[in-house]
Formats: structure tokens, sequence, C-alpha cells
RNA sequence: GGUACCUUGACCGAGUGGUUAGGUAGCGGUCUGCAAAACCGCGUACGGCGGUUCGAAUCUGCCAGGUACCUCCA
């Protein structure tokens, strides 16, 4: 591998090198939604951060196998209901069973992603579908000494294991302190202690999802799925495992808790987690009520939202920001994100009408590599469109002609576009297929502006204008150049 | 209360112990019949107070403010 790729490691709070267990293929898990309701913005960040990632490692030459699980066994659920399951409570009040739900939002959930332009994982394998995995899981975790049977349901016993292991490695606590702080909820009493998570749970009679197991009728703990169906699909070792900061604890300490119980050691080499998205500084979250949707930021329809934004905008104004840093949703920025990325798409759709030179004043490989080093260093996106932006500026200089470019430089920027803003980052351009009509509908502009010229050639202002101006009501942008006016329509 | 993290110019947002990030907005200029676009130039920022250092926004201490997790959350 030419390229060597640094990516920090939440266990090791530090950069480290990425070597695959098994080179060239590589084993990428990311926590999926829960679908039982519309996707959100934030939901957009992990979705596009190991895209990223994924995109990233595949053009390095990886083999990469990315699994991102749907998560349609609720949660244990904290309110009156007492453990009722998410997925459960949301089926009940629709009056639907909890397949059609959990089948609605997952749909929602991959239309959502297709207009930010996220590619599908490998394998996107739901938690109901592997029930009995995750029982086999706890048997294990069993069979090892490190989880007790209580009234039908089934806990980790975190005392035993830390006198073994260290739970709290991934998170930076320490179990003294989680004993004292953790709250009073459902089946505290079955527990040895509080600090005790379940690995499986007996169903109350007002479920309606539950599986027979040897210990009850119920349903799996939620930290079960992701350490089931991770093994199941990638193996006891592999490589990356992914998904929000919010997730660290406790999901993922009890996923290594409940690896180490099993099979003895973490499953997972490198933790790589996403910061949040916030609105008015504060987390964006469903708990929270303050979020929006990604179908309201497609439509416009929100009250906090000026206008719409497709989901390249969004995309783009993700990856303007580094992964691991907060995102605050603001018009202001991502409008500026929308613009910026216009000026990107428009100086790459302008590299046609660069007339080649035989010299060459720019030395556009320093760009390439630049590039590359910005991916290495645990995906540095906003620098990589710092130098997308370099290249921008070369490109539009040639078209005014005020540098020159040899026929080499031109395929040069072709490809670090190509390279970087559509296949790593993401980006595509939108209107890539025009129907017949449009096609028919583009022609008739290009009469009127052939209209335009002629009119300008004739000093005939008032037409010319008149023509410009009817057209920018419409939505079309006219560039007027030295070699005659292009058109593209906004929106 | 415990554990992490953050504080950069109008706004968004990178970054390294000493050299221009970049974008958006603004201002001035070039180009244009005009406009838009583009190009050139401009603002000269790093929460506060100390310390280390020849030199710190970048390391360290304290203070202030903010966020996340500790409960389902991406």
């Amino acid at each position: 591998m030419e390229h060597k790729l640094s990516i920090y490691n939440t266990l090791t709070r530090k950069k480290e090198l990425f070597i695959p267990l098994n080179a060239p293929a590589v084993g990428m898990y990311v926590c999926g939604p829960t679908v039982y309701g519309d996707p959100h913005l934030g939901h957009a960040r992990p979705a596009i951060t190991f895209d990223i990632l994924f995109r990233y490692l595949t053009h390095l030459g990886y083999k990469v196998r990315y699994v991102r699980n749907i998560t349609d066994v609720g949660h244990l659920e904290h309110d009156m209901d007492e453990g009722e399951d998410k997925i459960a409570k949301k089926a009940r009040l629709e009056q639907l069973e909890p397949m059609e739900v959990s089948q609605y939002y997952t749909l929602r959930y991959h239309n959502a992603m297709d207009n930010l332009n996220v590619l599908p994982p490998s394998i996107e394998p739901h938690a109901s579908g592997h029930i009995i995995e995750q029982i086999q899981l706890v048997k294990e975790i069993m069979d090892n000494g490190y989880a007790y049977e209580s009234e039908g349901s089934v806990y980790f016993d975190v005392t035993k294991y830390n006198q073994d292991h260290h739970y709290g490695i991934l998170s930076g606590r320490n179990i003294d302190d989680m004993i004292v702080n953790t709250r009073d909820l459902d089946g505290q009493s079955e527990k040895r202690n509080p600090a005790d998570f379940a690995l499986w749970k007996k169903a109350q009679p007002i479920h309606i999802m539950k599986w027979p197991s040897p210990w009850s009728e119920g349903f799996p703990g939620w930290h079960c799925e992701c350490s089931a169906m991770g093994r199941k699909y990638l193996g006891n070792r592999f490589d990356i495992h992914g998904g929000g900061m919010d997730l660290v604890f406790p999901h993922h300490e009890c996923e290594i808790a409940q690896s180490v119980a099993s099979q003895g050691e973490d499953m997972v080499r490198y933790w790589v987690h996403n910061n949040m998205i916030t609105i008015n500084g504060s987390k964006m979250g469903k708990s929270l009520g303050n979020f929006i949707t990604l179908e309201e930021f497609f439509t416009g329809n929100h009250k906090l939202l000026s206008q719409s934004y497709s989901g390249l905008a969004i995309r783009f104004f993700i990856l303007m920001a580094h992964y691991r840093g907060t995102v605050d949703f603001s018009n202001d920025a991502l409008q500026s994100a929308e613009k910026a990325l216009s000026r990107l798409l428009d100086a790459f759709s302008g590299i046609d009408r660069i007339e080649p030179s035989k010299h060459s004043e720019v030395d556009l490989n320093i760009i390439r590599e630049k590039c590359y080093k910005a991916m290495n260093d645990d995906l540095n996106t906003p620098v990589v469109i710092g130098h997308l932006f370099d290249a921008a500026r070369i490109i539009n200089q040639a078209i005014d002609k005020r540098i020159t470019l040899t026929e080499s430089d031109i395929s040069e920027l072709r490809e670090i576009f190509n390279v970087f803003l559509f296949e790593i980052l993401g980006i595509k351009i939108e209107s890539g297929n025009y129907s017949e009509r449009e096609i028919i509908f583009g022609k008739v502009v290009d009469m009127l502006l052939e209209y335009r010229a002629t009119a300008k050639v004739n000093k005939e202002w008032e037409i010319s204008d008149n023509i410009r101006n009817s057209l920018t009501a419409l939505g079309f942008e006219i560039k007027d150049n030295k070699d005659g006016s292009t058109w593209k329509l906004n929106r």
C-alpha cells in the first residue's frame, strides 16, 4: 500500500497507523439506526463519516466488508411501561405490526441515505434476524461465569468481570463511580449490582416482540446484537468498529465486555467514533426533540429552515468539518457550504473550456499529494476540500487565460476532482441524467442565448437584457465569458 | 458529583512551537455595454491571567465559559 492511513483509535486515544489484520481484506462494523422514527440530521453524520472511510479504504485497494446493522429489536425503554421495547411501543400506538413499522422506517432511512449519496454497506443485518446468534453469545458468557440468570432474565456480572478484566477500558471510567452513579432502572432488584446490564430480558405480557430462549420468552439486551452480528459476519477479530461518540458508553463498553467474556479478547482493533451534530450548541437528538429530519431538509419544510437543502449540500456541509469535531447546525453555515460546493462543481465543469498549451505554469502533483496526506491524517476532509479550492482557482485562472496549462495538466485536474471530490468525498453531479424533455428545453435555452448573442453584437441591449432577466427569473444563471455564454439551472 | 472534550477573525472551519489554510459574507480593483461569474488585493484572528522557551494561538498551570457521556440516543 503506497499510502498509509492513520486513524484515531478511541481505545488508545491517539492516531494510529491503520494496519489490517488480514490485508487486503478489511472488516468494518458500524452501528446503524434504530428504525422507529424518521432519520434526522444526526443520523447523517456517522453514515457519511464511515461512508468516507469505506470509500477511502476501497480507493486504497482494500477489499472492505462493511457491515451496518438495522436495529429493529427495540432497546429497553425507560418509561412507565417498564422495559417495553421501542419498536413494539410504536407498533401498539399505530396499530401496526412491529415489522411493518421497522420496514417503513428502514425504507425511509435508505431513501435519505441515497439522497446523501451514502453507499449501501456490504451487509445490512437486522437484529431480529439474529436472535439465535445473540442467545448463543449469552450462553457463552454464562458458561464462562460472567453472567447470571435472575427471574428469567440474564445479566452481565460487571463486578466479576472487572476482577479479571477492565470494565471501562474504552470510556475511561472506573467501576466504583459507575456503581455510585447508576440510575435506578427497571429490573434493578433482580441484579446483583446496579452496574450490571441485561443480556436477555424476560418479556412482560405487554410485549409483542419476543422469542423463546433457555431462560424465558423474551428479547436480547441491546448490546448483544452488535457483538453477535459483528462476529458472525466479520469474525472473532476484525479491524474497525464505528459509531457515534454517544455510543462509547455504555454500548461499546458493553460490547467489549461481552466479547472478552465470551471469547477472551475484544473483537475490535480500531474503535472509531464520530462527533455529534449540535443545534444551538446542544446535541441534536431524538430524545431532546430538537432534531430536524433529513426529509425536512430536503423539502425545506421546517420552521428553522430558511430554504431546502440538497443531500449533497448537507453532505458537503458535514465534510467541511473534521469528523471528530462537533458541527453546529445553522442556515448560514449550510448556505455557505452549498455555495462553496457549487463553486467547486462550476470549476470542474469548466475544465472542458480550458485551451491546452505547450507550457505549464503550475505543479499539480503537489495538490494530489496534499490531498492524500490530508486523507491519511485521520480523514481530514476539510483540508482536502481546501486543496480542491486551490485546484478550482487554477482552473478558473486557466479559463480566463491568465495562466497556461498543458494537456496533461488538464487531465490531472480532471483526475483530482474525479478521485477526491467524486470518488472519495462522494459528491456527484446531480443533474447528470437529463430526460429527453429536459434536453429539448435545454436546447431552447441555447437558442435564446444565440438570439441574445446576436442582439449583443447589434448592441440591442434592451433585447439581450430582457432575455437574460427572463431566464434569471425562471431560475437560470447566465454567465458571459469571452467566448460566449453558459447557463445552468439552479435548484 | 464522576469522566472526557472544546473555546480561532462578521460567520463556518483547518492547522503547526517561528513561514498564506480554505470557504461564505464584506470592502477595493480588473474584466464586461451593464450585471452575474471569474480573477487580483484587503481585514491580519486565535477565551482570560501566569509559566516554560530566543520565540506559543500551538507545550504547561490556574481561572472563566461551553459541550458530551454517566438513562434510549448517531
